[in-house]
DNA sequence: CTTCATGCAAAACATTTGCAGCTGG
DNA sequence: CCAGCTGCAAATGTTTTGCATGAAG
């Protein structure tokens, strides 16, 4: 199982690779993202990088999520509610809980997609009411539009 | 199969048995959520409903729309990208295929959730780059603050 | 040094809300 | 009639952007 600490690393070595300049107020946007599991919005994400980095505006931290995304680094998170929440502990696509009174959100721990309502529902105690099965793609028409 | 004019006349039906209004502008949205499978914008169905009723207005669709939300009739998407998205034609949990490029979203014709990205790529001829699969409920916690 | 990142404030969006006036039942 | 809708415009909340200054490499 991959740490959170591997993660930082993964994460560091990606931007060093890519050339982007690392500053303390990226570094620690990373370090929250990576040992963060607890999927956060970005102002959460700016509430604990001022704690390790005061001097931080909302529109860095807004910034480095941006490119972090577009580097594939981290995943985002759209549910109701306008706030997308962020994942860089695990950026590729794996099932989310959410909770749609206290919005949180937690990695249920399956591997199968049948049958999984009750299986969840008994195994979390959570009242599921809702599910959630997406494909991100490109379309046949975009995919032909790219080519030319 | 339901047809658009069964989706139409189950929303009216359940409108008038909750009592409420059945205004012209209520009409024009019904029709063009029960209608459509593009699973549009509110700024869509605005387009369309001005088509059928010009003195309608962008807060009405809002409204129209958040109340048929909250009734079980039309189910709300999020995507990335700020905008909702809204399926009045089938409002039950189901897979969604997202455009990453177009925006365009598809109902995939599929059953089981297993090695589905490389069967969808197959059939629609889609670029799968992504999928998702969240549960939506309500977690042990909140469900105990609710009891009391 | 030079380029790129930061911070601030303003702008850009999507969505919600308050309220006076209109209208469906 | 009159409770509940509508339309307008203003408010809200999130995310983005322009630009002068500052720091990384």
């Amino acid at each position: 199982m991959e740490t959170p600490k591997d993660r930082l690393d993964i994460m560091t070595e990606r931007m060093r690779a890519l050339e982007y300049r690392m500053t303390p107020q990226r570094q620690a946007v990373l370090k929250v993202l990576a040992e963060s599991r607890e999927h956060p919005t970005v102002d959460q994400i700016y509430e604990q990088v001022k704690a390790d980095f005061p001097m931080t505006s909302l529109a860095t931290i807004y910034k480095t999520v941006t490119l972090l995304k577009e580097i594939g680094e981290v995943m985002e998170l759209n549910f109701s509610g306008g706030r997308s929440r962020y994942d860089g502990f695990n950026p590729s696509p794996h099932p989310h809980l959410y909770c749609i009174k206290c919005e949180q959100v937690t990695d249920p721990d399956i591997e199968t997609f049948e049958g999984l309502s009750e299986e969840l529902a008994a195994s979390t105690g959570y009242e599921i009411v809702g599910q959630r099965l997406d494909f991100f793609g490109v379309c046949p028409r975009c995919r032909e539009i790219a080519r030319s």
